[in-house]
DNA sequence: GTTAGCAGTCTTAAGCGGAGAGTGCTAATA
DNA sequence: TATTAGCACTCTCCGCTTAAGACTGCTAAC
């Protein structure tokens, strides 16, 4: 708040804002009178509500209609909220058991996750898979496929798992390569990329083609700032009435579908913040305009972690969202320490 | 056909189709006696209009309006297509290029391939990641990830890959799962899920748990009709004039999101045929109804097969999406058939 | 079987008017 | 100075009407 802005017209921008998620119409200085007890009449309500404007809070959509909050009403709404907006402990209970079900894939409970999260807000949610900060080769397989190729499969910390076709020169047999790739097994357990370049050892043309390959992996594994993310229930985000245009449905789409919309908001504001709110223009993107991103970091702090977040109107439950993402933050959080507890 | 229509009357039908495909307008008689030289007048064309209506090739949206295909109009035009409608040398060409780029990762591929066709066509792509029709045990790996925990790999034939993990009951040290590993490769190489039962071994509590494991993995996989398809482009179909209404447009993504809506369309028709077109209500659909698939399978007969096609409006442009499926589709036959060929 | 001509039907867009919602302003009040 | 009552004013929304335009269906002639 650049100014202060005195604490009835704070209750007045709370209540607007709050009035405008739950009904998605603008709000007339006089339901406010009617519905919310300030001990003052509609018309000090319209004053204030023009002081609002002034400062640039809310707007009117015309002359005469009520208000609806701004990007600025929104981000003075998220700040204001204190903690509490917990959720009921038969919603976590409710959670939990979902991932207690079962306990095979980890992907699975990535898309369960954003699944339920979508489900639980209305919304759109996005899980990114967890990144090692610093990935370890823990165990690669060559597995012949054709005399001149083979198929790589490389096992990382953090159970991170790849695979890529590999061609060689001359034809190899399967033993060959399970013995090539029991050497490299034996000499690079537990390091990192760089360190596996460091070790020079003496190898055979194959030898270094393999290992260069798993180099490459890493590499690119580590360069990556997170993980391709599972998006889930955009169809819920945009039976938001705010959507109903087809131009926009068609455009969120888009931006969904085709560009990197995420990388520049993960980076946006790097704070140490628990759960972060992105606000319509504040991401700096004019197709993101009227879509706010709420998310939280998840995992193992300095091991490895991945992004759990929601995606809808700038006009959503901000409450709900944040305490939502929050505790299935911790949930996954859990889930990955079990992971890679002794990696 | 039930009954011969007559050839003017059949030709009369094919420019309606491709008339409203092109234009998605309904098409009137003049504009057909203007547009073609069919040497008869535009009330003759109006005659044979109503007929084609009464058999139900046609409807009018109402009294004074031209008129559009019915699915069984459609149905008629695309068992008329001809041969012919190859893709051009050019675009050939530049799907191979697309492909013959990286070398890497299959998965990539099958993304590569869905979103290629879908810009192709100006549609919703799909592509199935092909499945083993007898998946073959190739090779395992344990890799311990806590003292009770440890993550198990699976490759089989085809260059699948599965993971999942695996609880013991007891602490197990990273020896202890290479050994129990090694030995198991050795037994298991090539054999189906059904050899591995029947192989009864003398078996420890450990090597046990790890078998019923991969049983049980290789049998889901069996099971299965088709594993989880990509699906690209969706905004590419909605955003087609026939899906401007927001409901429309809102269930579609409903059902393409949450309803298991392939296999019924997948298991539909078995014929030989190489590709397979169901429009519209053909599919026993309800929500299905204004929509068309065309898909084909690939990959190699009788080992691993995946499934491609094209999602779209009933007014989809038929001889360009059968055309583009059946090309792309031989590409990625081509690809499969590298990776498995002396599997 | 085909055609010209025309009446008739239906859609679409634009214009109009009234009702309703909600504010902005002014002048009075505490 | 802060608040309030009252009222004129503005703007949207909805339904109605009208006019134009697009095509067909029908009839009667070829």
């Amino acid at each position: 708040m650049t100014r202060n802005i005195g604490s009835r017209r704070e209750a007045i921008l709370r209540i607007i804002v709050s009035e405008y998620i739950a009904t998605a119409m603008p709000v007339a200085s006089q339901s406010i009178y009617r519905d919310y007890d300030l001990g003052v009449s509609s018309a000090t309500i319209r004053n204030d509500m023009a002081f609002l404007e002034d400062a640039g809070y809310i707007v009117r959509p015309h002359t005469s209609a009520g208000c609806v909050p701004l990007d600025k009403g929104y981000r003075y709404y998220v700040e204001s909220l204190t903690e509490g907006g917990e959720l009921s402990s038969a919603e976590q209970r409710r959670i939990r058991s979902v991932f207690s079900e079962a306990e095979d894939e980890f992907e699975r409970w990535l898309k369960l996750a954003a699944t339920l999260v979508s489900h639980l807000v209305g919304n759109a949610a996005l899980v990114t898979f967890p990144k090692a900060s610093q990935s370890r080769f823990r165990h690669l397989e060559l597995v012949g496929v054709q005399e001149f190729l083979a198929l790589l499969v490389l096992v990382m910390g953090e159970a991170m798992l790849k695979r890529q076709f590999l061609s060689f020169s001359e034809p190899v047999t399967q033993e060959q390569l399970t013995s090539l790739a029991n050497k490299l097994n034996a000499h690079y357990a537990g390091l990192t990329s760089r360190e596996i370049l460091l070790k020079n050892l003496g190898l055979s043309d194959d030898e270094e083609r393999v290992t260069e390959a798993v180099v490459d992996i890493m590499n690119t594994e580590d360069d990556k700032e997170y993980n391709e993310p599972y998006l889930e229930g955009v169809r819920l985000m945009l039976s938001q009435p705010e959507f109903a245009a087809k131009d926009r449905m068609l455009s969120i789409m888009e931006l969904l579908e085709v560009r990197d919309w995420l990388s520049p908001l993960l980076s946006q504001r790097s704070s140490e913040e628990n759960i972060q709110v992105v606000i319509g223009e504040e991401s700096q993107d004019e197709s993101f305009k009227d879509l706010s991103l709420v998310f939280s970091r998840y995992g193992v702090p300095r091991r490895a972690g991945g992004t759990i977040g929601v995606i809808g109107p700038t006009r959503m439950d901000y409450r709900r969202v944040i305490s939502t993402v929050g505790y299935v933050s911790e949930v996954l959080s859990d889930l990955v320490a079990t992971v890679c507890h002794n990696d």
